[in-house]
DNA sequence: GAGTTTGAAACT
DNA sequence: CAGTTTCAAACTC
C-alpha cells in the first residue's frame, strides 16, 4: 500500500527508528498544558526496533485546534485538516516547546510550528480549495488561497522564528488536554547537523464534536517550499480530501497496543511525547480511519480511538481509492516514549462488540493464546495512574462505559496480531470528530530480537498458577502482558472480570521495576551478539544448560552480566556443544522417522487400495484378511527397524531408502507367500 | 501424574 | 543491597 506521498517519502529517512536522535526534542512544559511525555521516556530502551541508521529526524509539529476532522491520507497523499475553530494552538505549541507559526488564510489559520534541529522548517501549505491543488505556497506566504484549512508544520526547532504571525492569528488558549501530538520521526535528505523531527500536534476540542455538521471541504494543500531562515525548503503535498465517516465520540476507545512479542515488549502509551520522546515510528499517509478522542483520567494526554469506518459516511464523499475506509483493522503504532506502541485500528463494529466490560477474555480478546493481549481496565481508576511508558505489551485502553472521554479501550488481540504479521504497522490518529480524520503511520517492527515470523508462530503455553492469581510476574501470561486464556490456573485474576486488580498489579510491578514488562532479551551492545539477556541469569546449579536458565531458554549464551555459577552456556563449552549436537541429532531423527513413516504408510495404503478390490472380487485372488492391521503394523515395524539400522550405520538417505524399500519388498513377499499358502490350505480343506 | 529441583520474583 | 521466602516452570521418576 502506498502510504506515503512521494514528497513526504523524500523527506523520510530510510530508518526512522533512531531513538537517540530524538532525545533532542524540547521537553514539554512543566505546567502540563501541552503534551508531555512520561518521565521514563527519557531513558533509552534497548529495543530490538532500535536502528542505528537514522541520524536525522524530521519532526512535523502541527498544533491545531480542530473542530472538524483531521486526516492524513496516505493513499492519495493527503493531509486533511478541517476548519479551525479557534486559534488556541499557539500556546499549546509553545507549551510543547515549539514555536508555532500561523498562516492566516481567509479566516483560516495555519499554525506552523518548528521543531527539531537546524531550523529547517517544513511547511505544509494548503492550496486553495478552489481548484488549485497544486498551488505551492511558501512558509511566509500567508496570503495563500487555501480556504478551509490549516496545517501544520514542521521543521526546525523551537528556536525558529515564526514566519508568519498575523494579528489575531495568535492562538490564545488551549487546554492541555486538547492537544494531541503525533510525531513523525524521519530522516531528511537534507543535510542537517542535527536530527529533525516531524511532529504533528493537534488540539482537540472535546466539545466540538458535531457529527454531521462539519461537512465543509477540507483543504488540501501542497507544501512546496520551506522558507524559514533561508534554510532549504521542503514540501509536503496536501490534497483535497473528503470528509470521512462520522463517528460519535461516545464509546470511543483507544487501542494502544504495543507489539506483543514472545518475550516482553514495553509499550509506551504516550501519544504526544514531545518531550524527550524517542521516535521510532513514521507516520505515513494512509487511509482514513475514524479516530475518536479519549481522555484518560488524570492524564494530560488525549487518546484517540481509532476506528475504521465500515460504512460510508453521510457527510461528504471521499474521492479516490485512497480515502476508502478500511474494512480490516490495522494496528497503529504510536511511538512516543522510549518504545513504540501500536494501536490497532479497529472497525467500529468490532469495538462495539468488545466494549464495556462484561466481556470475557476468550470472546473478546482472543481466540488463541498467541493472540492474547493485555487489556487495560475499562473503568476509570483515578487512583491508579498507569505508567504508560511501561505498560505491558498489548495494552489497550478503553473508555469507561458511559464515562464519556474517560477510560480505556479494549481491542481484540487479533488486530494486534496483525501487527506482528506485517512488517509495517499502520498508525491512525485523529480526534473524535464527526468526520473522521486520521494519520497513519508505518514502521518496521522487529520484535525483541526476533523476526516477525518468529514471533507470530510461537504459541504460548498455558499457565498453571495457583497462588499468584496470575497477577504477578510468576505468571507468564501476565508477564507477557496477556490475558490468561485456556490456562490451567486457579483463582485467576488475569482477565477482564478483574480489571481493577489487574491494573493494580501492573502498577505494582512497574513500581517495583519499571522494566518489568520490557523485553528481557534484547540487543547486545555494538559488536556483541545480537541478543542477550537484559539482566543476565543467576543460575547456580543448572549450569545454565537447562531451561531453568533464562538465557538458555532464550537460546542465547550467557554474557558478562550474568551472575551464574558454574556456567556452561558459553560458546566454547563442550557441554553446551554436546547438548546442541544431541538436540540436533534428535531433531534429525524425528524428522527422518516421520518422513519414513509417512512414506511407508502411503505405500501400504496404496497397496491396500489396490488389493482391496481384488480381494472383494475373490476368484483366486489373495484373501483380504491377510492385509490386516496387525500385518501392517508389523510391516511398519520392520521398515522402521530398517530405517534405524540405516541411521545408526550413518548411511546416506539414499541408501537408507534403498534398505527400507528392500525390506518392504521382503515384507510383501512374506505376505503374498502366506496368503498363497493359506489359500492353498483353504482350498484343500474345502475340497 | 506426583514429586523434586530450580531460579526468578517477591518479600523482608 | 543481601538474604529469605514464594512461586511456577522445568525436570525426574
Amino acid at each position: 500500500m502506498d502510504v506515503v506521498s512521494p514528497e513526504l517519502t523524500s523527506l523520510l529517512p530510510d530508518e526512522i527508528m533512531d531513538t537517540e536522535a530524538i532525545e533532542d526534542i524540547p521537553q514539554s512544559q512543566p505546567d502540563g498544558s501541552a503534551v508531555q511525555s512520561q518521565p521514563s521516556d527519557d531513558a533509552p530502551v534497548p529495543m530490538e526496533t532500535d536502528t542505528p541508521v537514522a541520524s536525522e529526524h524530521l519532526t512535523m509539529a502541527a498544533s491545531i485546534r480542530l473542530t472538524a476532522p483531521f486526516t492524513i491520507s496516505a493513499a492519495n497523499h493527503q493531509i486533511i485538516l478541517n476548519k479551525v475553530a479557534s486559534s488556541q494552538a499557539t500556546e499549546a505549541a509553545k507549551s510543547a516547546g515549539i514555536s508555532p507559526q500561523i498562516i492566516k488564510q481567509e479566516g483560516q489559520k495555519l499554525l506552523v510550528t518548528t521543531i527539531g534541529k537546524s531550523g529547517q522548517p517544513i511547511v505544509l501549505q494548503l492550496p486553495h480549495t478552489g481548484g488549485k491543488p497544486g498551488l505551492s505556497q511558501t512558509f511566509g506566504d500567508n496570503k495563500s488561497q487555501a480556504p478551509q484549512f490549516k496545517v501544520v508544520t514542521i521543521g526546525g526547532r523551537s528556536e525558529l522564528k515564526p514566519v508568519v504571525g498575523g494579528a489575531g492569528n495568535q492562538l490564545t488558549t488551549l487546554q492541555a488536554q486538547q492537544l494531541k501530538t503525533v510525531q513523525i520521526a524521519t530522516k531528511t535528505p537534507v543535510s542537517s547537523a542535527a536530527p529533525i523531527k516531524f511532529i504533528i500536534t493537534k488540539t482537540v476540542n472535546s466539545k466540538g464534536l458535531c457529527p454531521q455538521t462539519s461537512v465543509s471541504p477540507v483543504i488540501a494543500g501542497r507544501v512546496l517550499t520551506q522558507t524559514s531562515a533561508g534554510l532549504p525548503s521542503r514540501t509536503i503535498t496536501l490534497s483535497e480530501p473528503h470528509n470521512s465517516n462520522m463517528q460519535s465520540i461516545s464509546g470511543k476507545k483507544i487501542a494502544i497496543s504495543p507489539l506483543k512479542t514472545p518475550s516482553k515488549v514495553n509499550p509506551s502509551v504516550t501519544m504526544g511525547g514531545v518531550g524527550g520522546s524517542q521516535f521510532k515510528t513514521i507516520i505515513p499517509l494512509a487511509s482514513q480511519p475514524n479516530v475518536q478522542q479519549i481522555q484518560v483520567p488524570g492524564s494530560r494526554f488525549h487518546y484517540v480511538r481509532l476506528v475504521t469506518a465500515t460504512t460510508a459516511s453521510s457527510s461528504g464523499h471521499l474521492s479516490g481509492p485512497s480515502t476508502s475506509s478500511i474494512q480490516t483493522a490495522k494496528p497503529m503504532v504510536v511511538s512516543t516514549g522510549a518504545v513504540r506502541m501500536s494501536v490497532p485500528i479497529v472497525p467500529a463494529q468490532t469495538i462495539k462488540q468488545m466494549a464495556p466490560k462484561p466481556l470475557t477474555s476468550a470472546t473478546v480478546v482472543t481466540t488463541t493464546p498467541t493472540q492474547q493481549r493485555l487489556i487495560m481496565p475499562a473503568t476509570p481508576l483515578p487512583q491508579i495512574q498507569p505508567n504508560f511508558t511501561n505498560l505491558p505489551p498489548g495494552t489497550v485502553l478503553a473508555p469507561a462505559p458511559g464515562g464519556g472521554n474517560v477510560g480505556y479501550a479494549v481491542v481484540p488481540a487479533q488486530y494486534v496480531t496483525q501487527l506482528q504479521q506485517t512488517p509495517f504497522v499502520t498508525l491512525a490518529s485523529s480526534s473524535g470528530f464527526p468526520a473522521s480524520a486520521g494519520i497513519q503511520t508505518q514502521a518496521r517492527l522487529p520484535l525483541n530480537g526476533l523476526s516477525t515470523s518468529e514471533t507470530t508462530s510461537r504459541p504460548r503455553k498455558p499457565c498453571n498458577c495457583t497462588k499468584s492469581q496470575c497477577l504477578k510476574l510468576y505468571c507468564d501470561c501476565f508477564a507477557n502482558g496477556e490475558f490468561c486464556n485456556n490456562c490451567n490456573c486457579n483463582n485467576c485474576f488475569n482477565n477482564l472480570e478483574h480489571e481493577t486488580e489487574r491494573l493494580k498489579a501492573i502498577k505494582t510491578c512497574l513500581d517495583r521495576n519499571p522494566e518489568a514488562f520490557k523485553p528481557k532479551i534484547g540487543k547486545g551492545k555494538e559488536g556483541e551478539s545480537d541478543r542477550r539477556h537484559s539482566k543476565g541469569c543467576n543460575c547456580k546449579r543448572s549450569g545454565c544448560l537447562k531451561n531453568y536458565c533464562e538465557c538458555y531458554e532464550a537460546k542465547i549464551m550467557c554474557s558478562s552480566i550474568c551472575k551464574c555459577i558454574g556456567c556452561k552456556n558459553f560458546e566454547e563449552s563442550p557441554e553446551r556443544k554436546t547438548l546442541m549436537h544431541l538436540a540436533d541429532a534428535a531433531e534429525v531423527r524425528v524428522l527422518q522417522q516421520t518422513a519414513a513413516k509417512t512414506k511407508l504408510s502411503s505405500q501400504i495404503s496404496d497397496l491396500l487400495m489396490r488389493t482391496t478390490p481384488v480381494i472383494s472380487s475373490g476368484g483366486g485372488r489373495l484373501p483380504y484378511t491377510f492385509v490386516t492391521k496387525e500385518v501392517l503394523e508389523a510391516t511398519c515395524e520392520c521398515l522402521m527397524e530398517q530405517a534405524k539400522k540405516a541411521e545408526q550405520a550413518h548411511q546416506p538417505q539414499v541408501e537408507a531408502e534403498r534398505m527400507i524399500l528392500e525390506e518392504f519388498g521382503h515384507c510383501l513377499m512374506r505376505i503374498i507367500s502366506s496368503a498363497g499358502k493359506a489359500k492353498a490350505d483353504c482350498a484343500s480343506i474345502n475340497c
